[in-house]
DNA sequence: CAGGCACCATACTCAGTAGTATGGTTTGCA
DNA sequence: TGCAAACCATACTACTGAGTATGGTGCCTG
């Protein structure tokens, strides 16, 4: 008695190339790159890796894939949202907001940020800090920072934002619930922000 | 033939429990700590893994062992040499320098960071970390913070710390040289120093 | 100089994963 | 209806690393 197309689940009854980088992602986001592996992921799936090398030659190849799909999506996901607000100063503000309360959807880049020494993931990475980088410089010089200064800013407010992702998303010890959190923000951007 | 005791290098002819956990150290620094295992490590050290077996029932034991050394060592090697200062502010600057300076030190605590979902890692740097948040907390007091401020600025400058290391030491592109490097700190020392 | 201990090598077992080969099943389409 | 392509399972090989068993060698001490 075959089901016949939608599982109880979300995973179609036979799965395409995307299905299968979108699940590398997942998985990525959860353990890590390193657990990213053929077999694991055919398990989880619920398939074998007969068919995974029927859509990709090589765990390279799903990587790369995934990878390439997370970098397109990633722009919109973040700086997609603030083009409207023109005022620089409420944009970083809102930025920073953002970054900070959504930091759930941040950790495919922080679990990315661990694996900088992957020939595959450092270029990615690169390209993605430049942009972030150069956001920020764009909002701080707006924001009336000489074009040094502009760039220190930047770098400093993007390390704040790398670091805080690798302590807070991991070491949750204290676990800053929600009232000490906002006041920390607020002192990051009342720091930060011009 | 056998050569007396020291040889041309500095590996003792034969190995100790000490030499191990260097080794273990010296490797996670280079490749993480998902290189750091028996076989390669005995390689590394021109021994097979019989030697090893010897001195550790585990692997696990040999990084528990390694993770206490650097624990051990590391309260010495960053804030043992600030405690001469008295005046809170250019403690503070001493602090940032030192660790601007002395990147390539702070390799394994990167390395580290990225292992936090170790089991064996996660305890190590919850007490480091938190040592060193105190620390700041109680220089930021002493130049004039409030409590909750210094908590803040604490946690600031401890994520833009984490942050930078993970993005410079890896992603070495601009390698920003000799003078752009020194503005940047002094840039951070004015923004995060009250 | 003899025995014992510390240290190391060799030779296994076992488990996990990348990749290949090949055959089976399902789906879309003529 | 039937066939071909798309998708998947099974059954391999090859490799790597953890851990065990056992025997060998150099050094130290009585």
């Amino acid at each position: 008695m075959p089901e016949t197309s939608t599982d109880r689940n979300e995973r179609p009854a036979r799965l395409s190339a995307a299905d299968w980088a979108q699940g590398a992602l997942d998985l990525l986001g959860e353990q890590g790159l390193a657990a990213v592996g053929v077999e694991p992921l055919a398990r989880r799936l619920g398939v074998t890796k007969g068919s995974f090398y029927w859509h990709f030659p090589s765990r390279e190849a799903l990587l790369t894939a995934a990878l390439e799909h997370w970098e397109s999506v990633e722009q919109e996901t973040v700086f997609g949202q603030l083009e409207a607000i023109s005022d620089p100063r409420e944009r970083l503000r809102k930025l920073f907001l953002l970054v900070a309360h959504e930091a759930k959807t941040h950790i495919i880049y922080s679990e990315l940020l661990k694996a900088l020494d992957h020939p595959l993931v450092q270029p990615v990475m690169e390209r993605v800090s430049k942009r972030r980088l150069d956001y920020l410089w764009a909002s701080f010089r707006q924001a009336g920072l000489g074009r040094a200064d502009a760039q220190h800013r930047a770098r400093l407010a993007y390390a704040a934002y790398v670091g805080f992702l690798q302590l807070s998303l991991q070491l949750h010890q204290p676990r800053l619930h929600h009232d000490e959190f906002e006041a920390y923000v607020e002192h990051v951007m009342r720091a930060l922000i011009p």
